[in-house]
DNA sequence: TACCAGGATATTGGATCCAATATCCCTCTA
DNA sequence: TAGAGGGATATTGGATCCAATATCCTGGTA
């Protein structure tokens, strides 16, 4: 297979490198970001750096208001634990759905079975990708597109941090197992756990960058 | 007192009028938007549109590639029902954090006699503005940033089309007795029930626009 | 001396311009 | 005639420019 290549458009790019910066503390809470200052710093013009600012107001991590400058909000240092908090919830009503929904299972399945030979090739993007793709295949199916639309928004914004993925493949097994029962109680469960291991695998690993 | 005006940037100007443009039908799912020819069918420039085009990407109304022409998401029609299962789960999850946090409940009372007031004096756009504030008002209870800016969006996502507001002091009423007691269980009943009433006011009458 | 007014400066919002990419169409060839 | 290749056209992404607004500072006045 050739190189997938992917081209992220500035603005991500930018958003990426702010959304770091703020909550690694190199930011400050209350700390004004002015577009011209960040855009000399990234060596791009202030266009992407406003769309970025945008993305990250709705983020919740920057607060603006019209012709003022952008501010870092209060308590960023909460942002991973309440990104969880609302993914769980999320995730869950997602999981959920989609084992009603969704019948034919050869898909998830054979997704979780790639991500498998990923992670014992360590093509570490590749099993990235493949992790991503089982968690959209369930969002889907979840239909429900405003569902979909946060997910993704909570996906993107802590994308860059990828904990440890070492129990990841039994863990979708687990969520597998409950969608061949149809059983959404065990899938919520099932996905609970997975996300709760994804959390404590981002605290240990990110510890000496927070508080 | 004065009138305190409101200036909202073009961006989100434009945004509504999309937003609605698609709501109602007048763009088809699969349809292309040009951003320059939204820009002069708007008498603005490409800039705002393509703010707004992100805005509506993020919502789910529209599909974004890079370097290629939005498109309108397929399904717009379930919008508003997706708008709501998505809006109970996240704001029953708001309200029950936000009785466990809230203790003094004075200011949510007060704010809930103005909209009363307001409504008796026949004044829509405070009452609007009141009835905003009642929710975010516990959207910051819950002390969540993450909870609370998607809550925001999905606000903004159906500002403009607002059903009637008969019975809402009393079912804010309902909500409020539920922090009395700091029952969340209740909690979550009360704001369920509010918000099944907005989305059937709502259903009611659109629905010439819709199906 | 404290406060208000008004202008200089800084910063964002919007418009226009240019570059990069994708799409479309036409031609040439097998 | 069908399909590939290449160039013309259209469209988005990024850079720069201008206007509108906010902030800051200075000076004058009570």
């Amino acid at each position: 297979m050739v190189k997938p290549i992917k081209m992220l458009p500035a603005r991500d790019l930018v958003a990426s490198k702010l959304r770091k910066a703020i909550l690694t503390g190199k930011f400050k809470p209350g700390e004004e970001l002015r577009q011209d200052k960040i855009a000399e710093m990234l060596g791009v013009s202030r266009m992407p750096v406003r769309e970025a600012i945008r993305i990250l107001t709705d983020e919740g991590l920057l607060k603006t208001s019209p012709n003022k400058s952008a501010v870092v909000s209060s308590v960023p240092e909460n942002y991973i634990k309440e990104h969880f908090e609302v993914r769980i919830l999320l995730e869950c009503e997602a999981v959920a759905r989609a084992v009603l929904n969704l019948d034919d299972l050869s898909e998830i399945i054979s997704l979780n079975k790639e991500y498998k030979d990923a992670i014992i090739d360590n093509d570490i993007e590749q099993a990235r990708l493949l992790n991503e793709a089982f968690h959209i295949l369930i969002w889907d199916a979840a239909r429900n597109l405003r569902l979909k639309s946060f997910l993704t928004q909570l996906w993107n914004g802590l994308s860059f941090m990828s904990g440890g993925m070492k129990y990841t493949y039994e863990e979708h097994e687990a969520i597998i197992e409950a969608f061949r029962k149809k059983d959404t109680e065990q899938a919520k469960n099932a996905m609970k756990i997975h996300l709760e291991h994804s959390i404590n695998n981002i605290l240990k690993t990110e510890s000496n960058n927070f508080g």
